[in-house]
DNA sequence: ATGGTTGCTTAGCAA
């Protein structure tokens, strides 16, 4: 089973590289994040044509997120299911063939000490009790998307500029560590320990090309899934070229 | 040096 998440940053703009990504890679499973649309205006149609189901928790302008799917989606969820955090549509998920997955959108987090900052916190807090209250780590389950988080020094290409920022701050690892010690394991990390691969890369001042990036996208695997992990891989050259996502597809291949 | 780019929506916000 090969899966794949990407923040597309506006489903819209980049329709014609996920289906030509679709035909491409054949995942069986797509987690999408910045939908940046509704799902009325979700394309559906496009992408059922490709031989897709789609299960889309959208939103007007901000977030959004999608699982996409060669077999049909059950139980579909979208939030956690508590008002308190639900405002902004950063998760859904699906069970596929008897695993459950979500695609997730993890808070950015603005500025250190910011409103948004301490929304991150929360929220990367509210799916470790979500976690806790609805699922085992013994379970087939994922979590895939961007997490908004760089875990190791290795996944970031200049750590020490980065140290202070929202991405790689210590209670934001530490936050995300809080999910690893739940019983999920970050399945790229893993088949590629010595790091130096990233997923994400500022439109802004040249960071591409200056190799200024970092791995904040993650495919997050309960114990029974992440044991079977064959391959895990990012795909830098959809970085590249006309009208690109600011994040790379990361995929990993179970089985 | 507080810069720079992209997308949504339409001038300002979010990332």
């Amino acid at each position: 089973m090969k899966v794949a998440t990407w923040n597309v940053n506006s489903i819209r703009t980049r329709l014609d590289r996920l289906l030509a990504f679709l035909d491409r890679e054949q995942p069986d499973i797509v987690c999408l994040q910045e939908l940046k649309t509704t799902a009325e205006n979700f394309p559906t149609e496009a992408i059922e044509a490709a031989g897709y189901r789609c299960a889309v928790h959208g939103q007007r302008t901000y977030n959004g997120v999608a699982i996409l799917s060669r077999e049909k989606p059950v139980e579909i969820s979208r939030g956690f299911g508590d008002t308190a955090w639900d405002d902004q549509a950063r998760l859904v998920g699906a069970t596929v063939d008897d695993i459950r997955i979500y695609s997730a959108y993890f808070p950015n987090g603005g500025e250190i000490g910011s409103e948004k900052w301490a929304f991150k916190l929360g929220w990367i807090e509210r799916l470790r009790q979500f976690l806790q209250e609805n699922h085992r780590p013994k379970e087939r389950l994922l979590i895939c998307g961007d997490t908004n988080v760089a875990l190791n020094e290795s996944d970031v290409a200049n750590p020490d500029k980065w140290a202070d920022s929202v991405l790689f701050a210590e209670p934001a690892r530490d936050a995300i560590r809080g999910l690893l010690d739940w019983g999920l394991v970050d399945v790229f990390g893993r088949l590629n320990p010595r790091g130096g691969v990233f997923s994400w890369w500022d439109y802004r001042q040249l960071a591409f090309p200056k190799g200024d990036g970092l791995r904040i996208d993650h495919v997050l695997a309960t114990e029974p899934l992440a044991s079977i992990a064959s391959e895990a891989r990012i795909d830098r050259e959809e970085r590249k070229g006309k009208q690109p996502s600011d994040h790379a597809p990361v995929l990993a291949v179970f089985g």
